[in-house]
Formats: C-alpha cells, structure tokens, sequence
DNA sequence: TTCATTTCTTATCTTTTGTTAAGTGGTTGT
DNA sequence: ACAACCACTTAACAAAAGATAAGAAATGAA
C-alpha cells in the first residue's frame, strides 16, 4: 500500500481545516471518524485529576488518526484531539471507510493488512519502550523515529509522551549535550 | 462471544502440555499457531543487552497468546513464551484459525470484534497505563487487573512488567503495608 | 516594536529509583 | 534431612526524577 491509493481512498471525502488549538474531537465525542493528516500536526490529550493536561500521543503529515475507542468498542472518547499547528485533514466516515476498502481490492488488503495491524504494532512498541528502555533511551528513540515532528512541537508534549517531567527531559537533554563534548 | 465458542473452535486443536519452565514459543520462531491457554500461566520474556531475562507480559486460564510478530508482519519473534507453571494448551495453527473462524459467523463476529480488538485495547491500556500512572499506581492496577495471577508468579516478574526493578516493587510494596496502619 | 504569555532552563529540595550486596526465608531436588 | 538454589527483603549509596519556584528565552498578539 502506498500514498497514492489512500490519496484514492480520500480524494473524494471532505477537507477540513483548523487553525492552532482548535479541538478536531472533542473528549467524551463518539463519532466515527477517520482522519487523514494532509498539513499539520495533531496531538491527543487528556485532563488529568490535577486539572493538567497530558499529551498522549502526536500525529502528523499522511497519517491517519481516528477515535479508537469510539470505532473499537463504541465508547466515548477519552482524548481531545487538537491541532498544533494549522492543519489539513481528509475527514470520512468510519462506515464510508470500511465500504470503500472493501470495494477496492488493494485498499481492503491495505485495510486488513496495513492499517489495523499498524496501530497494533505501534501500540506494542511503545509498551515496549516503557518495559525495556530507559526515560533518556526513550527520548532519543522518540527524536529518531520522529524527525517530522521533534522541533515543531514543545518538549513538554514529547515528555508527557516518554512518561516523564518537562522538567526531567530539559535535564536529560542537557546531559545529552554535555556527554557529546 | 462466551467462552462455550471459543471451547468450540478449540476443541479439535491439538492439545499441548508443558512442564514449568518450557519453552512454548521459542525466540527467533516464526511459528504461527494459536494458543488457548486451558491451564496455568505462561510468560513472554527477552533476554537484554546484560544477559538478563525481562519479562513482557503474562497470560493466564482462557486467554489466547501468539507469536504476534510473526502472525501479523511474518517477522521471527522477539519473545520466548516459556510455561511458569505445568500449562495445558490448546494450539491451533493460525490459518486453520482464520479458516475455521470465516466459517462460523460466531466466530467469525468474534474475530473480528473481540478477539483483535482486545488485543488493541490491552496494548492501548498499557501505554496508557506508564503516560498518565505512577508505579506505584500501576502496580496497584496490576494487582487488581490480575487477581488470578498476581500470586502465582514471582514479583520479579510483575515488576519487569509494570517497569521498575524488583528491588524498587519490593519497597513500594513495603510501603503500601505501612500506609494502611 | 512592545507587552503579555508560554515554554524552557536552572536551582533547590524531597522523594523515588537504580545498583550492588548481604541476609532471610522458602522451595526444590537428591 | 540436607544442601543448593531462588526469590524477597533490607541496607547503603549514587543517580535520577518529581515538585516548586525563579529567571531566561521564545512565541504571539496588539
């Protein structure tokens, strides 16, 4: 599966556009919606017990986001989905997306194969990275498989992400620095 | 989807038994079955850059585990699944599985909604679990989540889990009993 | 530009964790 | 029963992380 079958697959769906912070889902939301990032950067989020919010993950440029809670189990959405910056999306219906794919051969195989088993793969890794990596080996594997993203979002975003401090990863990237000399 | 479908399409499997501490998966296999697990607890481990055995994940009565790299990207598995208790299993190749769950529409309903998604969902929860908890607090959801497993397997174990150090689990065990005086 | 806001850094202090090692208690196997 | 082994605890120390606050730097808005 490449770009151009899911540019197929959203060609005919509507484009939304939102500016800085605007709320692309709103937490508690149940739509059904699958997104696809053209321009920009969109970050999930939670409110938590302090009344702090706390970045759970970031999506960019040609990846699909969606509500996972409401489309897996039918359940509200836990996360805000905001724009970071300006931001572009291919807005379509989860039921329009499922019919579609499963019309076009290459998209239901892209659907079957790609796509489902991409976020449990990522979901996995990441569970990974908890178990079997250090905050600062963390960092350094988000900054790796993240070049697109690293210096256009703020570090406090990547340090809730790694599960540390903004404080704690000002720390660790200044040990980072000082161990380079 | 109960439990009496699932005997269903376990029934004409193969049955396995194995001793503590075999191997059920091994490292680097590409193997593909499916494993119901009938009796006993079986854990995945890899064995770090320090020779250290680091466990990944434990499974207990009625789960379902597989070698989940290889079933969905045919990649050798990073993981040994080794029994942690004498462990009956129903095993069943992972084609056979799909052939025989597209043939059911029970089945097949289950596959799609329960079977893939909790695994989602579990693997969600976890990177959930190390962004917005401290340890403490997801060893305390460990124990509740895990009722059944909790004592039957070494903390050690429990700490690789939940990603701390045994020594660490141990003291933070010490003092969830000296707060409730 | 200038002012206000937000993020990042740095500092201080407290708490927790990692590391290593020793000791205790329990289990296993012969 | 006995020895050998393993998991758990505890201790001591070093390293890292959390919390809070203050100042610097960057960003955004008027």
């Amino acid at each position: 599966m490449n770009l151009k079958n899911l540019y197929k697959l959203f060609r005919n769906s509507k484009i939304k556009s939102f500016d800085k912070e605007d709320a692309i889902i709103a937490a508690n939301s149940k739509e059904k919606n699958v997104f696809f990032i053209r321009k920009g950067i969109v970050r999930s989020y939670i409110i938590n017990e302090k009344g702090e919010e706390v970045t759970f993950q970031v999506y960019a440029e040609t990846n699909i986001f969606t509500n996972v809670h409401s489309i897996l189990f039918n359940e509200p959405s836990k996360f805000t989905y905001e724009a970071i910056e300006a931001t572009k999306v291919y807005v379509i219906d989860y039921d329009l997306f499922l019919e579609i794919t499963s019309k076009n051969p290459n998209l239901l195989e892209w659907n079957r194969t790609y796509f489902g088993k991409r976020i449990i793969k990522r979901a996995f890794q990441r569970s990974e990275s908890f178990v079997f990596l250090s905050p600062e080996e963390r960092y350094k594997k988000f900054v790796i498989d993240n070049p697109n993203i690293v210096n256009r979002i703020p570090d406090m975003y990547i340090a809730n992400i790694i599960g540390i401090t903004p404080v704690s990863l000002s720390r660790i990237r200044s040990r980072i620095v000082s161990k380079k000399d």
